[in-house]
DNA sequence: TCCTAAGCGAGACGGTACGTCTTGTCTTCCA
DNA sequence: TGGAAGACAAGACGTACCGTCTCGCTTAGGA
């Protein structure tokens, strides 16, 4: 049953797969996450459809392998540049993001589509737990927590990426520590 | 223009815009926002189809008005209640949302539709924007804290509804104060 | 049941059944049979379409009175002008056909229906049969007679009026003679 | 352009366009023209409505490969049984009708349609002029004649297949002859 | 003259068909 | 023998008509 998956050390595969996930992130660009079908993506590619169907399941599978390489890709990042602070990860992320823009505008913007946010706030969400993992106390609000400056995070992001009048990296980045210091100060255990 | 919508004011228009809102409430419940169609909610509804694109253009429009329908009831019950300080809408809507668990829960699932959180993502922002507005002078950051604590807020509550140990209420409305007290002082400007 | 029709003597009665006639002379001619609506020719009549309803359950029932109008004017005309030999409705009818050519053209053309052509048809048929009731002995070859000169006429006047070289009516009915007189020799029983 | 249609050769094409061609015919005549949907040919030929509109845009675009095999086979017909006089194709014609004549009712009966009447109709008017093309001179009366010959064929043959007393194919192909002979005499040029 | 039955417009409604689009499976061809 | 091409079933989409219906308004024509 398992539809087995064709053999990775192919070259032709490793052709088409590079083509399908440079045309989808050429589409994501041009039209958003949800305004474009398999087919499109294909035709980009110069694949065949059913092509398409015997390495992906659908094309979000498509798009989960650029996600794990940003992830990885910000950790090295972060590691490199040795910002190692509470929160440290939100400067790499941040300037990533605005260099990047037009891609996360897309990800982001009124034609993006639920698969991705949730993608993107999951490994938000990662990367403030292991900022976090000394900060806070384990604990039933921790979470909480969590959750709270994650959201924030994402909104501020979102908003710095949209905003008409374009915030340097570091200012958002100093704009968001500025607000959620004093909230971590509140969310410690009083000692 | 065109496609002049039903008069209001007739019973039967009524009578099918409520079948239909209804219908679709429990659609949302049963599979989710994206995993049934228009003619899923007029069979359930019992309403022709053609008679549903007389009234809405799309599954979303009808989920519309169900959230300014409780943009208004959030707003006359906090009105009532006197509850006016700063961010004073988040215990009703925390409340509401609490009662109506299995519903949230269904619209930011893994089987929700990105309309539908956008939908409350805006709703939320425009509450946080009315109840700020006499707090933090107008200036550029005015609409980044905004961004900060909308996103805040909103991924508070969806910790609160998702998570195992159920969190009573006004318990996580005092949560999100105490966490976001300080963050309006941080932000309000240095007098 | 028998769906009662409004009454004749009312004059509001009168002027909508007017109306609605002429407007469906007015789109039969813009846009053919088959290419307009009920709701357009109330439009065009001013008329509610239930109420169009309540005189005719569907356009063919509109456009009935129209042809009995047409074949009581061709009988008078042609018992005025008096041309009484065999065949002799041609004439009158061909003059007829070539002053309302668009109309003519409008109902035979690529846009016309089934029902107006079968309509038409059955006019032809019947001034044929009569005309023809004197020439031809009852027989068995009567009726296949009758046929053959209705189907040739027809499509003769439908040459006719679709012709770019636009032929003149006599000599269309001219042209008609010559080529029926053999056929007529040639039907009568041999004495 | 565009929609390319599906490759001939492939068998499982070829499979569907029959079962869609007998399905069409058989609904024809079980119910006329007008009175089935696409949907209903789909049912009945087991495939599925999205393979139908892949192959054909219409109905009528199903019909019309019936006519082409129909004018084909009689072609052949005549060149095989050498019968190349002038209007040599009525007799296959005739036959072909009155064999299928429950179908050729189907086709011209009150439930019929307007497209099918006006493709028998192109191709009867085809036959005609292919032969007639040598009896007569080119001229302006040629296409008159045509029409003429043309519309008496289609008629007289409808009254064959309409009339109780059923009329052998021979018959009516005799009497077709009979009565358009001298027709042809007096449409020659007076040489 | 009034008042009562009617014609009438407006338009909501269920229903059916349309032609388009996308998805995922499955078969066939080809290198 | 495994990838490419593409036929196919399924089913949702939004649009267009249809014929039925229920409202109120107005407008005669008979009491």
């Amino acid at each position: 049953m398992g539809t087995k998956l064709p053999s990775t050390s192919d070259r032709r595969v490793q052709r088409t797969r590079r083509a399908l996930r440079e045309a989808l992130v050429a589409l994501i660009l041009d039209r958003g996450w949800e305004a474009f079908s398999v087919q499109d993506v294909c035709d980009r590619a110069d694949v065949g459809r059913s092509t398409f169907y015997t390495h992906f399941a659908d094309k979000e599978e498509l798009l989960v392998g650029g996600f794990e390489d940003l992830r990885s890709a910000l950790r090295a990042q972060l590691a490199a540049s040795g910002r190692p602070g509470p929160l440290g990860f939100s400067r790499g992320l941040i300037e990533h993001a605005h260099e990047q823009r037009r891609l996360f505008l897309a990800l982001f913007g009124k034609k993006s589509g639920l698969v991705v946010q949730r993608r993107f706030r999951d490994l938000v969400f990662g990367l403030v737990r292991e900022d976090l993992a000394g900060v806070l106390a384990a604990g039933r609000r921790t979470d909480a927590v969590i959750a709270f400056v994650a959201g924030a995070f994402i909104e501020l992001l979102t908003w710095s990426l949209e905003a008409r009048s374009a915030t340097a990296p570091e200012e958002v980045d100093a704009l968001f520590h500025d607000l959620v210091a004093p909230v971590l100060g509140a969310a410690r255990p009083r000692a």
